[in-house]
DNA sequence: GGCGGGTGCGGGAGCGCTCCCGCAACGATG
DNA sequence: CATCGTTGCGGGAGCGCTCCCGCACCCGCC
């Protein structure tokens, strides 16, 4: 009868191979103090010949804890995933999950305003924490993410107010941008522009701060700026329309590597030579920056680097700990043949 | 003294409520038959008051469903992340799975061998079902991946026997690699060569038997080859390598647009020129293939289809249906500059 | 008017686990 | 020698849900 299907080997299975209790299986299993050597191997040998393996639920509906964190990603997938920024981030935010064994949720949007159909799963007792990376627009509102009732980090710098007890962990994009103003500036060019990002993100907004800081520490105008939004053909178009604005231009920064490849299209379609006509930095240090032609020059952000930094943020929450509220990974010039 | 935490409402609190019995809410909630409509809407608006939300892993224990399926990756993430096959593909799968509302628990390998945990989580009933995918090669043996108790679906063709009532997706390969030699020979060229992927894959394999076949078929010879992992650093190797044992070489199939990049640099770099002196030929027609200098020609195989596919052969088997043991997706010849 | 079948609902049991409490045995302490 | 704390263990309760069973009621039938 009951042979279809062997129903897998329960706690109290176990406890009775062992010839102990329930209580004493568990204690044994979950490593409590209070057990006798003996017990603990004969429970582990019983658990071995049975191939025991306990009910993640009926785990979960007692110690409400569910060994699993989500990362919500409120951009719908064809963008994320064109950008090689998201799958960085990920290898970063797995290698820093890893330690502590808790399984990673991917909650990814299909179609714009999937947002607060994300949040009443992170409402639901699904998952322990949560990390929310809008690398793109926050389109989150703050009233939905203050009901999340469980620890929340953010990847990037929120738009508006900063969210109460949601910390977030950003790149120095300010500083990057500086950086780039300075390494240009410092090759004796003095005529120089800038192809920025979707200025309704903080990676665009900072980014274009810095560089105009830089540029007056310079006594520079800033004032030759041309939008993008951090696709190759945008830094093309970008480029485009900033060499008919200002055909004197020396050097150009670029807010991100993606732009910048772009960009260097334009350029060399136009018979205009990199670096010797014109200087480009690129911003990010992606894979194929250095594989350019030519290689580029660029700001590097710790990409992985703060995916690994998000989850041990979250990891720490998760501990009762109290994060710092925001923190800010530095960023460098990288120096290839662009500038 | 319990205003610290407003404990989340029960199916019970929501029944109470509502005047009715736990039955009864439960019935209403999940949408069976015998409730009456009065009683669903009163339900309804209680659910809503209190912003009930059912706890998922008491519905688990007894239910036996989990509602999320695992994606399991036994790669390391350092090689995975830059490889932007994984996130197209992860891209499609998200999609597919959308519709079910399963969730996505992502199981990727940080260490060489960690393969067996994964296993072992498989096992646990954490999960309804799995996809594995190892578009590097299958380092999984067949003994373990046979005691999965739930529905597998494999993204790429297995190295060794077909695992029985494990189900496969994958592109035309072969076909692929047919593709590419008929349409080099189809320029009049004759002397062609090929850079592989590697020879412990299937899609490293198969690519290179169907470009043998075309060759022959085009009575020319398939001495000329070299062998890649995919990378573009491997790909330039090779392509010195093809160049120097080969100086009279007119064409070149090289298995993998990441791979072709190196290449071109390769030729780029001894002044070679493409596709005027020598022709290339990618696979994949990932996003950069169109932006490479030249534009490269390739194979194009549908990454995002074949996720979307993986998803939906699983959320069949979920359903209890048996789906093809094979699905092997078309590829096709996208014309660009490079041949 | 008695009777069968369908409709709407309530109560109990139980999924597999952890945690609390209680109990026996033992060594240490006065 | 009585007392006390400690160690190791067992049993019961309960987490929040679904499902089975049974009950009351109403309709339509012979």
């Amino acid at each position: 009868m009951e042979s279809t299907r062997p129903d897998p080997p329960t706690l109290q299975t176990v406890a009775a191979a062992a010839g102990v209790s329930r209580s004493t299986a568990s204690r044994a299993i979950n490593g409590e103090p209070r057990v006798s050597p003996e017990t603990v191997e004969a429970v582990q040998r019983a658990v071995r010949e049975l191939g025991y393996s306990p009910n993640p639920a009926a785990r979960t509906l007692v110690t409400r804890r569910t060994g699993s964190v989500a990362l919500v990603v409120p951009e719908t997938g064809d963008v994320l995933f064109s950008d090689p920024y998201f799958a960085t981030v990920l290898s970063g935010i797995t290698a820093g999950l890893a330690p502590s064994g808790n399984q990673l949720i991917l909650l990814i949007g299909q179609h714009p305003g999937d947002g607060n159909q994300m949040i009443s799963y992170l409402r639901g007792g699904h998952v322990d924490g949560a990390m929310i990376i809008s690398h793109h627009r926050a389109d989150l509102d703050a009233d939905a993410l203050g009901k999340i009732p469980v620890p929340v980090v953010l990847g990037g710098r929120p738009v508006g107010a900063t969210l109460p007890g949601m910390p977030y962990v950003d790149a120095d994009n300010a500083g990057g941008g500086r950086l780039a103003a300075h390494h240009l500036a410092g090759t004796g060019r003095t005529r120089l522009g800038t192809i920025t990002g979707p200025l309704d993100m903080p990676a665009g907004i900072d980014r274009l701060d810095g560089w105009r800081a830089g540029m007056r520490e310079h006594n520079l105008a800033d004032d030759a700026t041309a939008g993008g939004d951090f696709t190759a053909a945008s830094g093309a178009t970008a480029m485009a329309r900033l060499l008919d604005e200002h055909p004197d231009l020396q050097g150009v920064f670029v807010a991100s590597d993606l732009m910048a490849t772009g960009a260097l299209q334009e350029l060399s379609g136009r018979g205009i030579r990199v670096p010797d006509d014109i200087a480009v930095v690129g911003f990010d240090d992606l894979m194929f920056a250095s594989t350019a032609t030519p290689p580029l020059t660029t700001i590097r952000q710790p990409t992985r680097e703060a995916g690994r930094l998000i989850a041990e943020t979250l990891l720490a929450m998760l501990d009762g700990r109290t994060p710092e509220p925001a923190q800010i990974l530095p960023t460098e010039l990288v120096r290839r043949a662009s500038a």
